[in-house]
RNA sequence: GGCGCCAUAGCCAAGUGGUAAGGCAGAGCUCUGCAAAAGCUUUAUCCCCAGUUCGAAUCUGGGUGGCGCCUCCA
């Protein structure tokens, strides 16, 4: 509202309410949608370390274009959204976004709706016109606050024509009258279905309360559509809608606006069947939400091989864990001279990431957090002190911060099967004996299968490539 | 016409008044039986011009070039 960053301080001590614009379900989310998803459940899961969050994303399953793609493909509406709403938490889950507290649906919030259309009728803030019910800007001098646009420069009906039933041409639709054929549903006004903006304030109200803390979606929203949410819902409670605002900015694909016109726009699933969700999430989180994110198959590698280089460290700091005996390790823990004193510089880590996450969710810097984290854990292992609480500690942290960004892949304990765990201690044995032909000979073998074989210290350490 | 955003190395990207983070890619070196992983070294004065200031990528003004919204859109 005052565009710029606030201190945050939840209404309720200890409890955050956030709600985010879902998606229209009409068709598959496509990587432009995955934005606000990925980012939104990064905030989610940060302010979750903190608070009890009750996060809220909506479902819009019935509307225009719902309507006319149920037309065109032969199905109803219900089937098409049920349809896609399975999808979508599929394609979300894919993407390690968790589901949110709640995903309400426009056609299960039919009643309040409904009732909220027509308290704000009763008060004389929205009218009936022919069969639609439109609201009222009149009477809502604010209107326009959120995206400080001047109502007189405003170019009405630049794009679509001006609507001869409204009063004014900035009044926006509450209730919409069914054509025939269409699906409806009941109401005072007669047979219809809800205007887009409605359905936010009715499902905020009814799950969240009247003011929520949070409220996010895209920078495309900002005008008109979460104008149009405050002022109905502030006409009528007299209360803020939201204390703060978030909007993501937008994505590109190769530096082009994707577009259905340019037929650039890649949709979620078919990606992440190319890349790995931590590449994917990776990329989103590189670039600030409030800037603009050029995605693109380049920036995806580049991605990937960043997190290559976090798994790396991690998977060789399990494999010193598991093999430095436990009286080895205990040697250096109050050493004196060789070794850094570590801790501090800890500590310096997981303060920045903290402070990078607290200042309006820079994920950039708190991603080079974890880089540093990778640096100080390397430089610890390529010493000779490795201090075995310390690294412990180290791998802590390395969960601590993933929980939130999500861009490291789940440990899984693989296990080998018994042929490449023969070849395996058969190539120990070969190189024992100094025959080194045999030892390469087997390690192509492996490599031929994917598993890169790599010669430490503390024995073999493999792993997929 | 109104409201607003962006411009930092080959690529991605922080920083928003005190002398350019981080990642990817490249080059060289070290370690290694060979590798891998890792380490070390190496790569920019921040679109242009003018101004404010002891000091500006960071503030102001003016350009140039991209881009978004103004009732489909994350």
């Amino acid at each position: 509202m005052t565009r710029s960053k606030e201190r945050f301080v939840p209404q309720t001590p200890g409890k955050v309410t956030m709600y985010v614009c879902g998606p229209t379900v009409y068709d598959l989310i496509h990587i432009g949608n995955a934005r606000p998803l990925i980012f939104f459940d990064v905030v989610r899961r940060y302010l979750s370390v903190f608070y009890n969050v009750t996060y809220v994303v909506n479902f819009t399953d019935v509307d225009d274009k719902l309507i006319r793609r149920a037309e065109q493909t032969g199905r109803t509406v219900p089937e098409l959204a049920e349809q896609n709403i399975a999808d979508f938490m599929k394609d979300t889950e894919a993407l390690k976004v968790s589901p949110a507290t709640l995903h309400p649906r426009v056609t299960e919030s039919m009643a309040e709706i409904i009732s909220f259309i027509a308290e704000l009728v009763e008060r004389g803030l929205a009218y009936e016109s022919g069969g639609d019910v439109y609201f009222r800007t009149s009477e809502f001098p604010e209107y326009g606050k959120l995206s400080h646009q001047n109502l007189e420069e405003l170019q009405y009906g630049i794009r679509i024509g001006i609507d001869e039933r409204k009063e004014n041409p900035q009044d926006f639709v509450l209730w919409k009258a069914a054509k025939p054929g269409e699906i409806y549903w009941p109401s005072p006004w007669g047979e219809g279905r809800p205007g887009w903006h409605i359905e936010c304030s009715a499902m905020a109200r009814k799950y969240l309360g009247e003011t929520i803390d949070i409220h996010g979606g895209g920078m495309d929203l900002v005008f008109p559509h979460h104008e149009c949410e405050i002022a109905q819902t502030e006409s009528l409670t007299g209360k803020p809608f939201a204390v703060y605002w978030m909007h993501n900015a937008f994505l590109n694909f190769n530096n082009e606006k994707m577009s259905k016109s340019i037929g650039n726009v890649v949709n979620a699933r078919e990606l992440a069947k190319r890349y790995k969700p931590e590449a994917i999430r990776m990329l989103m989180l590189s670039t600030h939400y409030r800037n603009p994110l050029n995605f693109s198959e380049d920036g995806l590698i580049q991605a990937q091989n960043g997190i290559d280089r976090v798994v790396n460290c991690r998977n060789n700091l399990k494999h010193l864990l598991k093999n430095v005996p436990a009286e080895a390790a205990g040697e250096n823990r109050t050493e004196s001279g060789g070794g850094s004193a570590p801790s501090p510089a800890l500590d310096g880590i997981m303060e920045m990431f903290h402070a990078k996450m607290s200042d309006d969710f820079n994920t950039p810097d708190a991603i080079t957090a974890v880089f540093e984290l990778v640096s100080a854990a390397n430089g610890l292992m390529a010493g000779t002190a490795s201090d075995i609480a310390v690294l412990r500690r180290i791998d802590g942290m390395f969960k601590q911060m993933d929980e939130i960004l999500g861009i490291l892949p789940d440990e899984t304990e693989e296990l080998l099967d018994e042929e490449i765990d023969r070849l395996i201690a058969e190539r120990t044995e070969a190189r024992k004996a100094k025959n080194f032909a045999r030892a390469d000979e087997i390690r192509d073998l492996l490599a031929a299968q994917g598993i890169l074989l790599e010669d430490t210290p503390q024995g073999i350490r493999w792993r997929r490539k």
